[in-house]
DNA sequence: AGCCCTCAAAGTGTCAACACTTTGCAGACT
DNA sequence: AGTCTGCAAAGTGTTGACACTTTGAGGGCT
């Protein structure tokens, strides 16, 4: 309809100033000092970022686009909130992404990658040594990262790292208690040599089954952590979009 | 950071201006009246809205989150332009998604639902017979939509319709030649019918197929509709977000 | 006491004006 | 002739002001 021919050239960084917000906001989410069902006060924010509402609320409905905030008219935008269906509905795509890459895995792994991955699964083994939950979690991320990869595909590597984000907005900062860790680092091992034989059915159905007990670990400990009666109230019915 | 407490309450409709334009921009774009890597005028919108330039500018960040449109600081907003590759990437992640939803099936599918997926199959049939392309293309999309619902997860079901959404950006309209479409059709049928015998394997593995069929269907085209020179310029290299 | 109505405060929605960047054209210089 | 420089037009980025909606508190009525 306007005018104009196509830019054709690639996407290049985008330095903005509302875009420049839009990801300082993120961070504030994701680091969880803006809580998920908390409301967005664009007067504060501006002030905060010491610039006008127009950026902010700009930004705002770049995370609206992205599902990070749910926006009511003439009420303001509140943070996502995930209720325990979506949770294990997430969890279940996630699933099938790694089993997919696993498989993939079996027929586009390099020496480079078989390296890292050893060094990977070596280094997860040191920290649930040392008990070092920070350094597990960074190189859980990474090994998972690494399948990803294998499957050449971008956009299903974009896609388990916006799952993985989003299951941040539900319990930030996995829980790693050293028995869950030695346990999944196990299942790395296995996934790892599944792929390493080329065995791809193997290799995918391992990949798949280590995610949904991740998802039983998650289930498990929010049954401890809070009786019943939180978990229950975590079930308000929320939907993308 | 701010005040106040969550809403808890449900995700209702919203009523909003900028939402409302949104919407109306996300159909000009889907139906074509925009062309991919077109420029959006902010000006000459906001005077066919019959708004101010404030209203669409956030609606084009709301799209800009979705992806559907990229922003490029100081130069304006691009319709999203999908590359060949990208195309290839996400019939794969489609594949996967049905062949998870086929599998599922065989343990969810109801009375009801094998009922209209009957009928939508037979009617796809007739569809064929009198080459009504549109009515097979529309029966087509529910049945895949059918088999999505029997996952019991929406998530699933919000990221197929978003590929399916997605492609249309790449190839406007399925060009149905009535061969593509009985081959297509029986590729269906056989699917439907694992999942009746409860053949959770064979389902997944024919839907999987299915999709890549599709693929495989629409690349041939490609390759003819355009010798090599425009198949090769859509290599475009462009990345979301 | 309890309920309803009114009103003010807080916050979001919209707008028009202004500042800055990009881009293409025109004219001058080599 | 070709190229470089500078300017002007087009368009995006940002701002502050104003209008409208929601919400909660206070006071009057039953």
């Amino acid at each position: 309809m306007v005018v104009e021919a196509a830019p054709v050239t690639t996407a290049r960084a985008q330095p903005g100033l509302s875009h420049g917000i839009a990801e300082q906001l993120q961070r504030l989410i994701y680091s969880g000092e803006i809580e998920p069902g908390e409301r967005l006060n664009e007067a504060a924010l501006a002030l905060r970022m010491g610039t006008s509402r127009g950026p902010i609320r700009e930004a705002i409905r770049v995370l609206a686009g992205i599902g990070l905030v749910l926006a009511v008219p003439n009420r303001g935008v509140f943070v996502r909130e995930i209720s325990v269906r979506e949770m294990a509905e997430i969890y279940e795509l996630r699933a099938l992404l790694l089993g997919f890459a696993a498989r993939q895995a079996c027929d586009n792994l390099g020496d480079e990658q078989r390296l890292q991955g050893e060094q990977l699964l070596d280094g997860m083994d040191h920290a649930c040594a040392t008990g070092d939950g920070q350094a597990y979690y960074v190189q859980n991320l990474r090994f998972h990262a690494l399948l990803l990869e294998l499957t050449h595909n971008q956009r299903a590597q974009q896609a388990y790292e916006d799952h993985a984000k989003e299951l941040h907005l539900f319990r930030r900062r996995y829980f790693n208690s050293s028995s869950h860790m030695r346990r999944s680092n196990a299942e790395h091992r296995r996934i790892f040599e599944a792929v390493l034989a080329g065995a791809k059915d193997k290799a995918g159905k391992l990949a798949q089954a280590h995610v949904l007990q991740g998802r039983q670990r998650l289930l498990a400990t929010l049954e401890v952590s809070a009786g019943n009666g939180a978990a229950g109230a975590l079930f308000s019915t929320q939907r993308r979009r």
